[in-house]
DNA sequence: TTGTAGGCGTTATCAA
DNA sequence: TTGATAACGCCTACAA
């Protein structure tokens, strides 16, 4: 039997007969036959590898992320290739060149905080390598993504601020050209503005996203006397460096002041008042990316449009924003 | 200019004159040349492949790994193949089958704890596939391996506990087939040793590495009103669950009882109190078994030894084991 | 429905 | 020191 038999048979081409088919794939079992992908992937010029840019693997998004991706790509007979950026554009830019250079199927990005142009991905646009954003995108490129709804999420987490009797509430953001944080600074915005709270400038901080930012802030900010009814973190890392500070100064949150985060760290269930936040499910949307993106390459059809797919976080209410404990 | 000639100056053989191969690397500059790594795999027969099967990517612990190793891998023209088992022996076996189908050139293993045979490895071996162990190894196996200094860290827990004034010291033990938790487990046994302290079999509590075990055990400690002076636990999850419930039953820690876990979980720092633990260095451990690893790929003679990394844990003291505030 | 033949890009071997 | 050739194993257009 020829060798372009058996791998119609195998690949279960239509012009086979059945029982042709059958008796190649039961020889093929009895003596243990493994295609060697390698030759596949040189014949097709695609080596069944997707590339995945994140800022970090082991932020618990990310690696929950990974997984979820890994589930869906290993069984489909893909690799990943990942790579971190830091943040730091210099390193998207090149991880990016390395990921051509290795004739990727495809390419997941979330986008580092440092990067402000897009002129890099035309790059993978050119090669015509199917390029998907995850979590941070660039919101000029028309492309296939994945994203949080953090208005929503922001939004939510606002109003529940406010209907716990909250009013002033400031707000510690990220840098707006990034669609994660803009948003979650425009979801608050938007509850605030609905409930006729104002707003003044010096009630967003910005670029306070770690620990360390938010203990100065917080250091500050108590050094003022000037304290806020509440305060919403875009992140909870920076929600934490103000908890810890305001415990040493003795200001009890919540009944002195409310916290809210955004990701549901681990860390924040256990704190001492636990913090209120956002889940993002990032096991979840690392699937669906994985997903679209293999829908993608394995249609027949090309597609002709693109998908965008948002998931919602869920307000997790703690202790440090129920005001008034029963 | 033949194939074979640019294909030579660009590997930099040593039969080829520098004037060819300088001008060779230069017009490949010149007319941006990207070697077609499939090809080059096809040839070779490797695929520049490494298998990775850990029991979750999403544990602290083993996402700082995968970090490590891609930090490593990558700039070496690596991928790493990351299979999950969840603990689960079926999947680890069907994981391995599926990295000897990829022809990965080594494979990088840490045992689920559902593992309690080897036989699955030989198939890696038969294939003369480079085996290495992380963390979890099976000690049956004479292979590469790079390790944490389980014992180390487990004595040197359990001796800050005894100095601190903490006599009957329980210990919450995983399953002993594993090395990880055996050496935990001894190396408590040794500490306790050492300073004339009886260790009955009740005092060891087999099975009890998660949240849930560790409040189910600490409910019935309570209820029996037995309590020991202090609970070394081999996992800081089955000691979140030990705290919660002694919280709750208002029991004080460290006062009326010690605590301490392993692995620096990012919550053990913020809990109140804040929990005795050790630090595994994850990251550098995955940078030293990736490094490992390509030593053996790449080193032109055949290695006829093994190599054996081991990382001492560094004991991190926090409120949990400190008996006297000052 | 099946067989034949050629080529994907690289590299090892042999010959020049 | 360089060039020619073949082969890695699979896939597909074309022929039968």
């Amino acid at each position: 039997m020829s060798a372009s038999t058996i791998s119609r048979a195998l690949a279960k081409h239509p012009r086979i007969s059945v029982k042709t088919c059958e008796l190649v794939q039961k020889t093929a079992a009895v003596m243990n036959y493994r295609p060697n992908h390698l030759a596949s992937n040189l014949r097709r010029g695609k080596g069944k590898l997707i590339g995945v840019i994140i800022p970090r693997i082991n932020r618990h998004f990310f690696s929950h992320a990974i997984a979820g991706m890994e589930a869906i790509t290993n069984p489909a007979g893909y690799n990943l290739m990942i790579c971190q950026t830091n943040e730091d554009f210099e390193s998207e830019q090149q991880s990016l060149q390395t990921l051509i250079n290795n004739r990727v199927d495809g390419i997941i990005v979330s986008v580092a905080s440092g990067t402000r142009t897009t002129k890099h991905f035309k790059a993978a646009i050119d090669e015509e390598i199917p390029l998907l954003f995850f979590d941070r995108v660039m919101e000029e490129l028309d492309t296939d993504r994945v994203v949080n709804d953090n208005f929503a999420g922001a939004y939510a987490v606002t109003k529940h601020l406010i209907e716990q009797g909250f009013h002033k509430i400031m707000h510690l953001a990220g840098p707006r050209h990034i669609n994660v944080y803009k948003h979650r600074y425009t979801g608050y915005l938007k509850a605030m503005e609905e409930a006729d709270l104002e707003v003044s400038p010096e009630m967003v901080i910005d670029d306070c996203l770690t620990r360390d930012k938010g203990e100065q802030f917080a250091e500050k900010l108590c050094d003022s006397g000037n304290l806020p009814d509440a305060i919403f973190s875009a992140s909870d890392y920076s929600a934490l460096g103000v908890l810890l500070v305001l415990k040493k100064r003795g200001i009890n949150v919540p009944s002195d002041i409310g916290l809210a985060g955004f990701a549901n760290e681990p860390f924040t269930e256990f704190l001492e008042p636990s913090i209120t936040t956002l889940e993002q499910f990032g096991e979840d949307m690392g699937q669906s990316v994985a997903r679209m993106l293999i829908d993608r390459l394995e249609s027949k059809e090309e597609k002709k449009f693109t998908s965008s797919v948002s998931f919602k976080p869920q307000l997790i209410i703690r202790e440090s924003t129920i005001k008034n404990k029963i």
